[in-house]
DNA sequence: TCACAAACTTGATCTAGATCAAAATTGACG
DNA sequence: CGTCAATTTTGATCTAGATCAAGTTTGTGA
């Protein structure tokens, strides 16, 4: 089935619009990318770009998550990124002109807008606050730091879980008013053993241990933990006082 | 003993402005940062900044090498780049906003020049061509798939040798007329299989094992490649034919 | 050029996580 | 609601690479 392509309303009353690096555009910007623009949905296991193609300019997501996953030439994959709605996705690169060195794949229904390349440019060099603002976001995209803590093979997979636990905290999860932090899962355990390097029964048998810990509970794609503190104490972070 | 700090030559007259983002500035432009930066001389194992520092411009590399290191909450460290005369670095804390997440170490004796950020923010806002040249600078480096074949758990120690075989290329090697590939190290061996995740003596496995396949010859810090095509070959990556 | 420390290599074990092989659970669809 | 396929869990092994413990080489400074 073809992906469903539909005319959305304009950019400016656009919720995603004020959360993104467009909010920095002047209206005239904000006009120009909204004439161009394209409006794309696409189901749960459809790919927005493919690894290997030249980027045309930058996705925009409306709503639903998918997820960044790279094929190297063993054969392996690796997903390394989430992107959630109300995010801007394919900036690197088209910024480092080079071939996407990853496909996005559609987690669930995903309202994307693509923004062409021509257009972007214009932007930019009008506006230089467009410019900050992107470089901004690449600058905080998994910075090395994350993604060492993530695949260094070093750590014990333990430890490398319950930091992917702490990324995914922006993407998937919320607190409740008793302090808990419940998890619901755009994905499966495959694609999360994936994203920390291990195997599936490895990871299977990592989420048995925490559980019989109580550090938190697994409940198909929910996963609670009642104090949050202490699980990401395990790994020596501690979170900021308005996170709890 | 405290670094040397003393004044150079001009920015314009410096080859390294020629090659980096620096390049697509106007005369302007160029003025006003060789007004404002400062000059410093490092020896070998000294630091240039510190992780955790807030950052307050950006390092622009004369001369030497250095490394950059990210220390962990489990008192790891991993090495995760190598940066060559002629490069910039400290962009990425810079523009993400955020404390440094490395440490960058001399590795020979460096010249250094630090511009302060008041002066590239204005820059940015007068010409957009600036921010456009970081904005690739920062999508380039080390982009997902590198950092990935580098680090993946799931890949052998010896794949993931090769793959910083490739990475280093371009940054402490030389082909000769006969097609040879020849790095000069700036790196002692600890420091190299810190850039993989492994150990000492696992490194120092790998080694004679490439060695008695006659794909490398070790010297020191002297790494010579009879046949580049063949060692990239073990990862397959083809070369592209300018690199032959 | 000698002596001591640091860096590196080698060999012998040990273990976290992979791999293999079933079972159990979940889910999608008629 | 029942059936078949996909996903996940569990258990039993196996192995790449870590760890530990000596050696060996290289480098540095008196």
């Amino acid at each position: 089935m073809a992906p469903i392509t539909k005319q959305r309303k304009q950019c400016s009353q656009c919720w995603v619009h004020t959360r993104t690096e467009w909010s920095v555009l002047s209206k005239t910007g904000v006009a120009k990318i909204d004439a161009t623009r394209r409006s794309v949905q696409y189901r749960p296991g459809e790919s927005i770009f493919h690894q290997h193609e030249q980027p045309h300019g930058i996705y925009c997501l409306e709503s639903g998550h998918l997820l960044l996953r790279h094929f190297d030439s063993f054969g392996e994959q690796t997903n390394f990124q989430v992107v959630k709605y109300g995010e801007t996705l394919g900036w690197r690169s088209f910024f480092a002109e080079r071939p996407h060195a990853a496909t996005a794949i559609a987690l669930s229904r995903c309202d994307v807008c693509f923004v062409p390349g021509s257009v972007i440019n214009e932007c930019i060099a009008r506006e230089p606050a467009l410019a900050r603002a992107f470089l901004k976001t690449i600058a905080l995209d998994r910075g090395p730091s994350e993604a060492l803590m993530l695949r260094s093979p070093r750590l014990p997979v333990r430890v490398r879980f319950i930091y992917l636990l702490l990324y995914l905290r922006s993407r998937c999860a919320n607190h409740t008013r008793r302090g808990m932090l419940v998890y619901d899962l755009p994905l499966q355990r495959r694609d999360i053993a994936s994203m920390i390097g291990i195997r599936n029964e490895t990871l299977s048998r990592v989420i048995r241990e925490l559980q019989r810990e109580k550090l938190a509970r697994f409940e198909g794609r929910q996963i609670m933990v009642p104090d949050p503190e202490k699980l990401f104490g395990v790994i020596g972070v501690k979170l900021p006082e308005e996170d709890l």
